[in-house]
RNA sequence: GCCCCCAUAGCUUAAUGGAUAAAGCAACUGCCUUCUAAGCAGUUGAUCCAGGUUCGAUUCCUGGUGGGGGUACCA
């Protein structure tokens, strides 16, 4: 990452001057009026810690950074303008596999655990947005070098799975459906799939049967929409090796869990972690489903990860409290394991906004979403949102006017970059090498270049910030400027060997940035569109 | 009641405390004999309110207003 590479040794240079302060030094972009390829606040943000006023400070840092750049002050400003040499060097380096990749972070494994949805029926849209954001966000971290699992939870025991058993006997039986069961059309037709035999079945056959089904969906949808799992856990798996048994037993031995009213609690109110103590086994004996959660985390934890990462929806945010004490509680660091909260999608269907309830029936499927509005379109619009905001999603302009999708605009750039390759191809200019001594860059091929270089810092941005939106928006820009340059400069241009060698190179730069940013938020990269 | 999230253009959204707030859609005006018009160039248009911190606030803090979510011996 060469900007990176550029701060590290202007750090390097400003240490002799300014102490631990130039720490605190890096690059920005430059805003569109000023003519710089890199600026830097640092002479404004340092004046008082250092002591002395911002003028004097830029004129320092201007002497010393004169090695990697020409500096300008403009106002408090630093603006520099990048040497001819590092922009072949910088091309050249884009160009190679793992250009975001750091070493350190391979010592890193990442757990991230997302979408999880309940096995009694179909995904819908909030499971799109958690799939969209969780895997992407793994695609990022893999594109910075950590080791990464993407693990899904399958919630297979207990009294859901009971009801969705009774609720499919009914269905086959042709019965009312209970009043708490599930109502949805799809046990309809999982019902009529059932054999003959089924009518000596056992409850509990019903539920199995109708859980696998549901499964089977939801993992096609998954693949449907580019998100491969490493691993789909089942919970059943925690009873059979008696984790939340062992789990309860440690607490109990820490001094943290104690009976009262019949049940067994987890003392968290007074250490202030959380504001109450919660329930590990209720009065009847059975687990609450946040005792096996501690031990599913816990079982994570034995697996080696050093980071466990959570994807939740919004609904479950009170829950974080008490998930963050309970592993404190079980001795792991607080800063192993963070929560993700995405805000809940609700739908708008002809001008209303539709409530989105399993039991009730009425919901739109990723299924649905997927085959009408495509893979591309809805993970490029889910992934455009920052987790924070409360989207609304308009199914029928999704519908409707896809091709109003963004997304639409960013793999355009990429087709059309083949395109122009196959162009030149044919004109015999593949195999011009670039001049770059002899080449001054115009204004607007300098700017794609730039444009490039600063990828990185979107992309260490949606890493930091655990945000993948950085990454369309980055993408959208990108694209932007580069249609604008497609209109303006021919490319392949037989009577200009010069500048098509150049240009074809800053193409090859510009399509690679656009394939690596759409591959890092699950999206396709067409030759052709 | 208490806790969390949000409020930017007509709509959907961007903006590590920085410089003239950025896109898409919608509306309007132009541009295909030239590497794909799913495109380009241009016009109109925005930071909920009141204080505070700061050289500098859309961004941080406090208090309002409005919306969403949570406050289970449910899963």
């Amino acid at each position: 990452m060469e900007i990176k590479k550029l701060e590290d040794e202007a750090r390097e240079l400003l240490r002799k001057e300014f102490g631990s302060q130039a720490e605190g030094f890096f690059f920005t972009q430059p805003p569109p009026h000023i003519n710089a390829d890199l600026s830097s606040g640092f002479a404004l943000s340092a004046a008082k810690k250092l002591g002395k006023n911002p003028s004097e400070i830029s004129d320092k840092i201007s002497d010393i950074l004169s090695p990697i750049a020409d500096c300008e002050k403009t106002g408090g400003f630093l603006n520099f303008k990048l040497k001819k040499s590092f922009f072949p060097k910088f091309l050249d380096s884009f160009s190679k596999n793992g250009y975001f990749s750091d070493p350190e972070n391979s010592k890193t494994k990442i757990n991230l655990e997302f979408v999880s949805a309940n096995p009694t029926g179909p995904m819908h849209l909030a499971s799109g947005s958690g799939a969209s954001l969780g895997d992407s966000l793994a695609r990022i971290f893999s594109a910075l070098g950590y080791k990464v699992h993407k693990e899904y939870y399958i919630n297979n025991v207990g009294n859901q799975v009971k009801m969705l058993g009774l609720s499919l006997k009914a269905r086959f039986l042709g019965k009312e459906v209970p009043q708490e069961g599930y109502h949805g059309e799809y046990l309809k037709e999982i019902a009529a799939s059932l054999p003959k035999e089924a009518e000596n079945w056992p409850d509990e056959k019903f539920g199995r049967f109708a859980m696998e089904k549901i499964i089977d969906s939801q993992k096609k949808d998954m693949a449907d929409f580019n998100v491969n799992f490493d691993l789909w856990f089942e919970e059943s798996s925690l009873h059979e090796r008696n984790l939340p048994a062992q789990t309860l037993e440690i607490l109990k031995s820490k001094n943290m869990a104690y009976e009262k009213d019949g049940a067994v609690w987890l003392g968290l109110a007074d250490s202030g972690c959380d504001d109450k103590d919660r329930v590990l086994v209720k009065s009847g004996g059975i687990n609450t489903y946040f005792l096996n959660d501690l031990a599913y985390h816990r079982d994570k934890f034995s697996r080696g990860f050093d980071k466990v990462i959570d994807i939740w929806g919004a609904d479950h945010h009170g829950y974080i409290a008490r998930m963050k004490a309970g592993l404190e509680a079980l001795g792991y660091p607080p800063e192993s394991f963070t929560v993700i909260i995405h805000q809940l999608v609700s739908l708008k269907k002809e001008g209303e906004t539709v409530k989105m309830s399993k039991r009730a029936g009425e919901f739109v499927t990723l299924a649905q979403l997927i085959s009408e509005a495509g893979t591309d379109a809805c993970r490029f619009f889910f992934t455009m949102r920052s987790p924070k905001t409360h989207l609304v999603f308009d199914i029928d302009l999704a519908k409707k006017k896809s091709n109003e999708n963004p997304v639409f605009y960013v793999q355009y750039v990429h087709a059309r970059i083949c395109s122009i390759f196959e162009n030149a191809l044919q004109k015999g200019l593949l195999d011009l090498k670039p001049d770059w001594e002899n080449y001054n860059l115009n204004e607007d091929e300098r700017k794609l270049i730039l444009k490039v270089l600063y990828m990185e810092k979107s992309v260490l941005q949606a890493a930091k910030e655990l945000s993948p939106h950085h990454i369309p928006t980055y993408l959208t820009e990108l694209a932007g400027l580069f249609h604008s340059f497609y209109d303006k400069h021919k490319v392949a241009d037989e009577e200009n060997k010069q500048s098509s060698a150049v240009r074809l190179a800053i193409m090859s730069a510009v399509r690679l940035a656009i394939k690596r940013g759409l591959d890092m938020i699950g999206v396709g990269a067409p030759e052709r569109m």
